[in-house]
DNA sequence: TTGAAAGCGGTACCAT
DNA sequence: ATGGTACCGCTTTCAA
């Protein structure tokens, strides 16, 4: 390992000097600066980020929380995180805490013992106060004080309501979501304003979880439940795949029979036939405007907006009228 | 922030008492031992792990190297090696390289800079030797000196094909998968040694992407390029997804007309109508093996099996008769 | 403009 | 069994 010290007698002069050179700070003669860059070039070096660390207190690490990186929403917005981060010399942590408290304290005393410099939370848990670092939450903006991004959740079920209604609903399910996530509460009353000036009958379908495993059964209660709806709006896509599934396999005809909206657009959402329309959420966005805002809090920019709220849109397919 | 020396003040010893008792090295009188628990526990105490990296040049943070987390494959996996991880004490640091050299080039650096102790790669890039730490790739196994955890995609193939058999195929269209993917010719292979003593005929379809964008495409091509077949081997759920919208959308059903069998497994393949059959590969394994290999390697301790191969499985829903 | 030296928070060697 | 201290690689103060 090449170290600034070798660099220092390659090119002649002190350590010190090295690092002003290298760190544009303090004064430095052109020679030396010249000599400096010869002698880095020559020997390969670059310097070891454990050592500047130690002295600064902080690092070139950001630790990314996330409630279930099998949830297809994640791995999305963690890209836009990781693309942000990676082109402005920041590598990401990945922490899966699973909205389990215990491993979400794991993390916060792995992140201070590293020195993390950072802190991006999809997770629902306990806002962790005992963070000493910038801190943003994504795609939950609960309390007031704290910085964020998320989508517009309230839009996002007006959106998805408004479909329904031009498609000519008449009876229509609109799914609630899990209570805790404030987001689903968003798109529930997003919906329902527009609903309740719609001229159409709706009933609200109590689920609560986004949970894969949980799809195909609440498919079942809601045709055992329910009897005579034209519409439904559901929770998120995997939802709504389910609900077609169980349409279809119960003979009813998407979307002449029963026409379907999802939220998010997951990626196989076009694939499905009929293809599914749905709200579009911009994971990608989310991820990548929060480590944004963290970089700029990290290195004290002025961050004008502290919630910043994103735009979902309407993904229209086939399985409206 | 506490640090060791406080730990020595608080407790009356030294510092080089403190270090031996927390990590047990050395010998410590029982006395000593207490008091030092004590401090521990009064003042919160917890080491800086920057300060240790420094000194002992590697830390417990491993590198994870993913072609494309986007791909709903890669999340899986990369929850396999984040609880393994975790459960032992380390952390992973994501790098998402998209089969870009450059970006891989970057993260080898990083690595470095970090001391990070080991790195998992599943990136399909030129295998980058300037790792001077232990070195895990998952999900290829090209080379003979690796260490490596991969699907038995032989198998795979071969248990694709078997199930098209039985299912009472007549004329099959296997999809052959980008062929600078080692897994992908293992599965044609696997899948052709069966098919060729079927008794049945089959063509191979090129197809050069695992690609979510190019899975419409391709399925338009294969309706349009192919007649009279009744079965396809599809290069991986998505595909095999694709696929059939194609196929309900031209009039055909499944399977009584066509039937298809996938690859991966993925979650929402069993909530498409009718439920997909594929081979399930283990990508939570992968990734749990892989970390569990790696972690042995850095703890030197000894690894019975340099190449590990994890079996995939049948998954039977109602895409074939 | 430059260099010596004191840290940053640990670990481990060497005396005692 | 214990403590003093050099050292890991880098940054920054201070004096020259």
């Amino acid at each position: 390992m090449v170290t600034i010290k070798d660099v220092a007698e390659y090119s002649g002069v002190s350590v010190a000097t090295v690092s002003r050179a290298l760190n544009n700070s303090g004064y430095v003669g052109e020679k030396s600066r010249i000599k400096v860059e010869e002698a880095v070039k020559a020997l390969g070096y670059y310097p070891n980020e454990v050592a500047r660390s130690l002295y600064q207190k902080s690092s070139k690490m950001i630790g990314l929380l996330l409630p279930d990186i099998s949830n297809p929403y994640f791995p999305l917005l963690a890209k836009g995180v990781e693309d942000y981060a990676q082109q402005n010399g920041y590598m990401v942590i990945l922490g899966n805490v699973e909205d389990n408290p215990e491993k979400e304290d794991m993390y916060v005393k792995f992140f201070s013992q590293y020195n993390i410099s950072g802190v991006l939370s999809a997770s629902a848990g306990k806002k962790n106060n005992t963070y000493r670092v910038p801190f943003i939450l994504l795609d939950r903006a609960d309390e007031e004080e704290d910085y964020s991004v998320s989508t517009d959740d309230k839009l996002g079920g007006k959106l998805a309501a408004q479909a329904i209604l031009k498609a000519g609903g008449k009876h229509a399910i609109v799914m609630a979501g899990p209570k805790n996530v404030s987001g689903a509460n968003d798109r529930l009353s997003g919906a329902l304003s527009i609903l309740d000036n719609g001229g159409l009958s709706y009933k609200v379908m109590e689920t609560n979880s986004f949970k894969v495993e949980k799809a195909e059964i609440t498919a079942i209660n809601l045709f055992e439940t329910y009897e005579s709806f034209d519409s439904v709006i559901a929770s998120n896509d995997v939802y709504a795949l389910a609900v077609m599934k169980e349409a279809i396999k119960r003979g009813h005809k998407i979307p002449e029979d029963i026409q379907i909206i999802g939220y998010d657009d997951m990626l196989f959402s076009r694939l499905m036939y009929p293809g599914l329309t749905t709200i579009a959420q911009p994971a990608y966005d989310v991820g990548y405007q929060g480590a944004k805002m963290l970089l700029d809090l990290i290195e004290k920019k002025t961050v004008k907006n502290k919630k910043l709220k994103l735009k979902p849109k309407l993904i229209t397919r086939n399985s409206l009228r």
